[in-house]
DNA sequence: TGTAGTGTTGCTAAAAACGCAATATAAAAT
DNA sequence: ATTTTATATTGCGTTTTTAGCAACACTACA
């Protein structure tokens, strides 16, 4: 009987409709039907009559909505209270991150940070990942979601977050790269898309250097993963993306990954700050937040 | 954030001391601490100040604790509720089980049955497995926590439970048991300690025929199953129980496991009434609370 | 009778939790 | 001053739990 459960089973008495609560709470149907047997099983009776179509809630079903809201709203004024203290802290935080990244990975970090902070502003600007590290040192913002290049500078402060692995990815539609990438081909002849710079180019000139094939056919350089997926898709070339940025794409339907194409370091994606500003309230208390 | 966890720090924040409270609560202290840590990284500030020897509530540790006892007051108020309809519910229910199974397999069992039906009078007997379901044949008891034997009456309703491996055991002792072991050995020449009936006696028969060693010497055969413990745990021989009855026996530093010794079929455990009466109200309502 | 909408269930892969054993640290004892 | 004891935490392998997909079952409505 966790908070997260006790939301959807508010959100659930109020719209009597598992499928548009658990998009609500992006979870699966399946996985809100499981929680609310967990609950019932928890209460010994059930809190939802379904007929397969309908759905309404139990006498016990009410009274357990009540007890939800009831545990929901001490659970705030304990929010409330114990935040009164770190409340006094406020001012303005700059972030920088690419869009992706917005999507992927800020969220859950943010939303910890908010909750703890209320009265700091968040101020988000999105770019081209590989300019992360530029803008925080010329501190143009507090800090920064990025990848961590093979040499960091000692200037900076790094906070590991996840694995990011890359993909290299081609398109779907019938064009000429698709054609050669049919037949027995050489890397050389395939036009490839590039980042303009940054740790996603480094990776690529690894990978291709292990092909030992001679010189890389490049198409164009673009800065921006986002971008570069699009090129992709519209039958530019092949290019190499971290696979988050794929998913989370427009256009991930029309682009497929290439399999056996040899191992491709991961990325480090981290939080990123200058060492000496690391000691600064707002992103001491960030850093706090994220640990 | 689940119930158990609040019950937990509610304890922790009167006793202050982790191995105490974890054993309180059947986890091991690391489980505690990390519990904690959970609760504490949850809130986003800690509860406990810990200098590795000495514990203390933190300020947020003492609105915590206020906190975690109402959640916990308007659960228990949630029950009593809910149960106000099932509590017409009572009367005597007369249940049979080995002092083992008392330990280990019950306790679980009846916490939520209890709970959902608290005017129930349990009534327990505690005595030898293999009589189990004799005692519910007779009708001295609603029902029983028994092994399934292979061929099981069509009187009886069943409803499986765990599966309890069975092990052979030995004296830790030195004594002439002891050194036959050691040595090369005819299983016709250990001593043996039996059950007088029952399914463990069955699997025994099973295992040692599939041994074709002749016929076993057999040095005594006891009622129950604890007591055949602490016959090996003497010296007297070798013997056949469950697994759980020697984790949860007194003397069980003084047997071993016996290992490579071949295959036992585990038992099959379960509750078991008659089917006749498996529509009782009282009965009915206990398998309810289980399933 | 077919079709679209809706909740549940079987199954597998991923994540979380657990407990043991080792570690770290501080108080107490020698 | 050094050893022993008491106590909470951490690393790691294992087990348990949970999530989501896909298939299913059922119902309303065309």
């Amino acid at each position: 009987m966790d908070l997260k459960a006790l939301r959807m089973f508010v959100d659930l008495a109020k719209s009597l409709h598992f499928a548009k609560t658990a998009e609500l709470h992006h979870v699966s149907p399946s996985t809100l039907s499981r929680i609310i047997q967990r609950l019932e099983h928890e209460v010994g009776s059930s809190l939802l009559h379904r007929d397969n179509r309908t759905v309404v809630l139990s006498e016990a079903g009410k009274q357990y909505g009540k007890f939800a809201e009831q545990q929901l709203e001490q659970w705030q004024i304990l929010q409330l209270s114990l935040n009164q203290k770190q409340a006094e802290l406020q001012g303005k935080l700059h972030i920088y991150c690419s869009v992706t990244a917005a999507y992927s990975h800020l969220p859950p970090l943010l939303e910890r940070f908010r909750q703890q902070h209320p009265l700091v502003e968040i101020m988000l600007t999105t770019g081209d990942a590989a300019d992360a590290l530029e803008q925080v040192e010329k501190q143009a913002v507090d800090f920064a979601i990025a990848a961590r290049p093979e040499q960091l500078s000692r200037i900076f402060n790094f906070h590991h977050l996840a694995e990011i692995p890359l993909s290299v990815i081609a398109p779907t539609m019938i064009c000429q790269v698709q054609q050669q990438l049919q037949q027995a081909f050489l890397w050389s002849e395939i036009p490839i898309i590039l980042p303009e710079h940054g740790p996603a180019r480094k990776r690529f000139e690894l990978w291709f250097r292990k092909k030992q094939q001679g010189k890389a056919n490049i198409y164009a350089t673009v800065s921006g993963h986002e971008a570069l997926v699009s090129m992709v898709a519209l039958g530019c070339g092949v290019g190499i993306v971290p696979q988050v940025v794929v998913e989370n794409s427009p256009v991930k339907e029309r682009v497929d990954y290439l399999t056996n194409v040899g191992e491709i370091e991961p990325f480090e994606l981290g939080v990123c700050c200058l060492n000496q500003s690391k000691d600064q309230p707002l992103i001491k208390a960030f850093f706090e937040s994220i640990k």
